[in-house]
DNA sequence: ATTGCACATTAGAATCATTCCAAATTTAGA
DNA sequence: TCTAAATTTGGAATGATTCTAATGTGCAAT
């Protein structure tokens, strides 16, 4: 677990520089930095209380909206849920398990590059890039029998 | 341009096969088949609306749900936007341009499939697939200078 | 062709995530 | 420290979608 005090602190997470900070930004920045998971906005909102119980739902958008277009949080959509929050910066998709509802991220092989992937249109700069799939974790039977 | 008349009819369209016939989801479904953009629900409406002016836009909602299960047709979400409506069944994305707001499909390279692409969870079993890309149509100078 | 009934349609109300508002507060640089 | 500009806040507003419950209809079986 890294520090916590200087998550926040633009001397040591070069991610933050150039983003005023504000106390409520850091709780929310070190709610998503805290569990590695996809929480919609008022799960975030719930866990930031913790550690400030006053701040508000409206200000937790914001800054939100604020940590993702500085680049240093990511935003994922499910269909029409609930967009929800990504700390993992890396290129990579989503996988949306519809028995349990746990969200899991997906990378991409080794030395693949989307845009070789895609008949882009010609002068297409892309901006952003979401790949989400759903679908359930089949459980196999194991190929190994008992000895 | 086809044959409206048997757009919905079961004899000549397979793909609406098992699906319960309406006037309203033949209306809806023409809308789609007609241009081949991506309209959203509202934009579907108002285009049924010409020849059913009685739709409600309730009836629209179940019509593109029927048929989005039936398979006939794709949703397709952009970030937290309103859902949009794609006859296209090919395994394919989208490319969002933010200045004209147009939605423009985009193929996969020849013979990739996307299961290649990606480290699935083990036992992930894919229901479904969303690439959705958002950016600018950069107007690059013509390479070839005027003769 | 008629019928029965499970499934569809409809208008309007309800929901719910998100955004807007305008006043009070806070940040960060001079 | 002081100040301007940006941020926070609670509550109201928005807007896409879903729900409800009453009415209507496709179609398989007769």
């Amino acid at each position: 677990m890294e520090n916590k005090l200087t998550d926040c602190d633009h001397r040591h997470n070069p991610k933050l520089k150039g983003l005023r900070m504000t106390r409520q930004r850091c709780a929310v920045y070190q709610v998503l930095m805290a569990h590695r998971d996809h929480p919609t906005a008022g799960e975030v909102y719930d866990r930031a209380k913790h550690s400030m119980p006053t701040i508000s739902l409206a200000t937790v958008y914001n800054c939100l909206e604020a940590l993702v277009q500085h680049g240093a949080v990511r935003q994922v959509n499910f269909e029409r849920e609930s967009s929800r929050y990504c700390p993992n910066l890396t290129e990579h998709g989503h996988f949306h398990d519809e028995k349990s509802g746990t969200i899991i991220d997906v990378p991409l092989k080794k030395g693949i590059h989307l845009s070789d992937l895609l008949e882009l249109p010609a002068g297409a700069q892309i901006d952003n890039l979401e790949i989400t799939l759903r679908g359930k974790i089949i459980h196999q039977p194991s190929l190994t029998t008992h000895p």
